[in-house]
DNA sequence: CTGAAAGCGCTTACAG
DNA sequence: CTGAAAGCGCTTACAG
């Protein structure tokens, strides 16, 4: 027979140690409004009590209580990649430094996402911040910044209104890697887009239309069959780019909505023997560190810096503030980086 | 002046829509025990008043009185893995199906990572999934299991105990991937391992120890030279190969404690000339997706399986159990998959 | 210095 | 069919 599982309480541990449940709670939590802290001799009852029982506080009673959940989250879309593992790792370091915890919430594009946002509205966080491209509604996100959910968002169109916004101006860096392609004389150049990109809402489809935008703009025709949505397989993506240069008129240039997804590019091209970039120039988007490693180094769109501090310090000094911080735009912009494949 | 956030609560509500709480809370949880739940108009009227003023009900309210979060972690040591993101999902897609949500908890190895504890040990959320190599002390798992928390570890050594354990044995599984490169004729045979993998508690630093293992059952002695703590980094891993290729006495076989760092083993011996496996050898382990893409095809170690499915129904088995279920060992065998690098 | 008591927001057995 | 009331575990202003 398995014993019914039992939590102590604060209850069980104040019966233990003969003193009442509120010396508990200032003994455990350290605090005492201004006042001096229970004396020694009761802390180590208290505190010997607490570890034979093997009593944790229980996070639902104190968050009910202080109205604080002590815990913050990172949303990101899936799948997980450098930049997103580097900011819950800034994060956690910022968080443990507060004696606060950080969740990471991986939103797929299935129903399943819709369910994480529950974990916004319902208030299991205090903060989140919100990686660009996650599925969600602008018109909710100022709803939980008023309800006083700290947030800091990545997004090139919102405006803030009780959250901060992090530009990074991705369509304009996007544009400039067509553009890049384009001024060195390619006509033929292919896409690899996330899958369902082009029924995306407009922010998160930026990387498709700053492609056909420049290529319109240039009255190079788009052709349907050159873009191909494989940028988030990287199997799929060495596949489609083998296709690709088997074919009677192939690409001169390929452009991926991903950097895992070019350097797929590379190699395919690579085994297949086409030099990169003279067969074929690559650029990928996203600067992830790998792109330095290969040969032909990558050329790619993305932030140079590898660092997230500045948002995580703007969303624990939110967490901290005692009034409603305003709204507030900070830069982190993408830029061009030229390497060797394109 | 930012009004101070005010999040309406079920009283509001009540009030609004001229009912008590316990109806709100009727209509809102369309529970009522066994008997029949509000009448439409009644219902109409809370639902227009929760609309009104964009209801959302409080977790920490409903979770201290339900005792249960409705939420369930994914414990994984960062950084993320093709892996954890396919855990993540499936598990998503289960507990969606329940309405219930999912927090993935990258575990580093520095104080931080401690800091996620908290997140199970004080019932944030109802159950998890402990991938392996997780820094958690095994005492501790059973502690929570029997404090009612669900629990699925992936573990080689653990025994069950009111929890679930996966067993990979993934000991023979890299020792085999070692013999094969002896029995191909090795012997100077490089080790790319995680940083700080010697110091690890042994459970953890299994690719390790079956590397030396191996070698030293052969004669061979493990020069400390060829064991390069970079697996955990794709730049540093290729400039570490690099590095080797170029000694007096280059090592001919790699083995790599991640899939990541042997692909890029595979990319530094070609760009250095190198054959792969003619002039090295390299062997992975992971079994990632993308060692299918490259050529030659990785030769790696780990589960054939690219699916959790089995081990998170046993995770909402143990959360729905009205009972505590004793614990049970799974089995989710890694081989030796050979390939073409080695 | 310590404890009794109120109350955070919710759910639910129970009385009416 | 509906509502008043208790209580989940905690914290904290307040009285003694």
């Amino acid at each position: 027979m398995t014993e019914p599982p039992e939590r102590p309480t604060q209850r069980d541990i104040a019966r233990r140690a003969g003193v009442s449940t509120a010396t508990v709670s200032y003994v455990l939590s350290g605090r005492r409004g201004g006042a001096k802290p229970p004396p020694e001799e009761t802390r180590q009852r208290v505190m010997r009590a607490v570890a034979e029982v093997g009593y944790q506080v229980d996070h639902a009673g104190r968050s009910l209580r202080r109205r604080r959940s002590d815990l913050v989250a990172l949303m990101y879309p899936a799948p997980s990649s450098p930049w997103s593992d580097r900011l819950a790792e800034q994060m956690q370091e910022a968080a443990a430094e507060r004696g606060l915890g950080v969740v990471a919430l991986p939103m797929s594009d299935s129903a399943a996402g819709e369910a994480l946002l529950r974990v916004l509205r319902e208030r299991y966080v205090d903060g989140a911040v919100l990686l660009p491209d996650c599925p969600v509604d602008p018109d909710e996100i100022a709803v939980l910044a008023r309800q006083g959910l700290s947030l800091v968002v990545f997004d090139d169109d919102l405006d803030p209104d009780g959250f901060d916004v992090v530009r990074q101006d991705r369509g304009r860096a996007c544009r400039e890697a067509v553009e890049h392609l384009v001024a060195a004389g390619h006509r033929r150049i292919a896409y690899l887009g996330h899958p369902g990109e082009d029924r995306w809402r407009s922010a998160r489809s930026v990387k498709l239309r700053s492609y056909r935008q420049v290529l319109q703009q240039h009255g190079i025709g788009a052709a349907p069959d050159l873009v191909l949505p494989v940028a988030d397989s990287r199997p799929d993506a060495y596949a489609a780019v083998r296709e690709l240069l088997r074919r009677a008129e192939p690409p001169t240039a390929v452009v991926s909505a991903t950097d895992r997804a070019a350097i797929d590019a590379v190699w395919a091209a690579r085994d297949h023997g086409t030099a990169v970039p003279g067969g074929l120039a690559v650029t990928g988007i996203g600067n992830i560190p790998e792109g330095l490693v290969i040969k032909p180094s990558l050329t790619t769109v993305g932030a140079r810096e590898f660092d997230f501090s500045a948002q995580v310090a703007r969303l624990f000094e939110r967490l901290d503030a005692a009034a409603p911080l305003p709204g507030e735009v900070m830069a982190a912009r993408w830029e061009l980086i030229v390497r060797e494949s394109a």
